[in-house]
Formats: structure tokens, sequence, C-alpha cells
DNA sequence: CTGTGACTCATAGTCCGTC
DNA sequence: CGACGGACTATGAGTCACA
């Protein structure tokens, strides 16, 4: 599982339970709309810095934005 | 306290803590020997890739490099 | 409100050599 | 082994128009 898509997930999960919208959560941090957009469809790899703009308009840490879901994205082995 | 700083804090904890130099480490990552020592000296914001790689180098999560230290840049609220 | 392609600019990340 | 500067390439960062 890629990182991008820990950082997707949790970005819109936490931007949900925040009660915002792409834009309002954009507005928030600083930065543009789209590029909410694109951070949560797996475009980009934020750098560390966008990532902490995000988190604090989350009102959460950034490494809270990096957890890995147990279980989320499981692998059943190969076979 | 930039968030650059607190990569850079973590990262170096870790990797003495794991008896690795900075071109072991940059091996291990699989990244550029020099880059490693940028990074420590907060030259540059990396992206959650390579974040991910170094934590992984590391035997870590990546949300264990960038936890802040309680006490470090410790700021007492905007009250 | 959100996804998306296209575009420009800045910088992340690599390679090389030196101290 | 680690700091440091330069040049280069890949990709992230920021914005617009349209569906």
């Amino acid at each position: 599982m890629d990182i991008r898509e820990v950082l997707a997930t949790n970005l819109k999960r936490h931007r949900l339970a925040a009660g915002l919208s792409q834009e309002e959560l954009a507005h928030r941090a600083g930065i543009d709309r789209t590029y909410v957009s694109s951070l949560e469809r797996c475009v980009y790899a934020a750098s560390i810095e966008v990532l902490d703009q995000l988190a604090t308009a989350l009102g959460v840490e950034a490494a809270d934005l990096l957890q890995r879901e147990p279980g989320g994205g499981e692998n059943n082995g190969p076979a």
C-alpha cells in the first residue's frame, strides 16, 4: 500500500470528521481547492510541509495523517 | 518550529539509535547519500514518499519521524 | 461541491567532487 | 563519516477552465 493512499484516506476521514468540504479545508490550510482534491486522489506524494498545514487546519498532528490502518490495506497472501 | 526540524531531529535520533551512518541509512532506504545529510540539516522538506522509505529502513513508522517533541518548541497557546 | 487535464514554477532528489 | 556546493532531472506545488 502506497503511503499516498494512507494520506489520502486519513485526509478524507479527518476532513469529513471535521465536517469540512474540500473547499473549506483548502481555505483553512491556505492551499488551493483542486490541490486538496489531487491529494485525496493520490495524484501527488505531499511534502511534509503541506502535510503539516493540512494537519493544523484539521486540528490534528501531522503524524495522525500518516497513521496506517490495521486491516485497511490488509493483504490476504499471494494465494 | 518548522516541521523540517522535527523530521531532522527524529531522523537523526532514530538513525543513531539504529547504529547506522548517513551512508548506511541512505543505502538501505535506497536514496542518495548527500540527501540524508541535507535532510538532517533542514535543507529540504521531504515528501511523504521518502519519509516512508526512511522510516522503513529504520524499522519504525513514518508517523514516528514526524512526532513533535513536547518541550522542544513548546508554545503556550494563543491565549 | 468535486474530478480532471493542462500548464507553469519551485523545489525535492540525484550525481560528482572536495574538504 | 559527515558537511557542502554545483549542476542536473523528476516531480511536487499552485492555478485555471470545464465537465
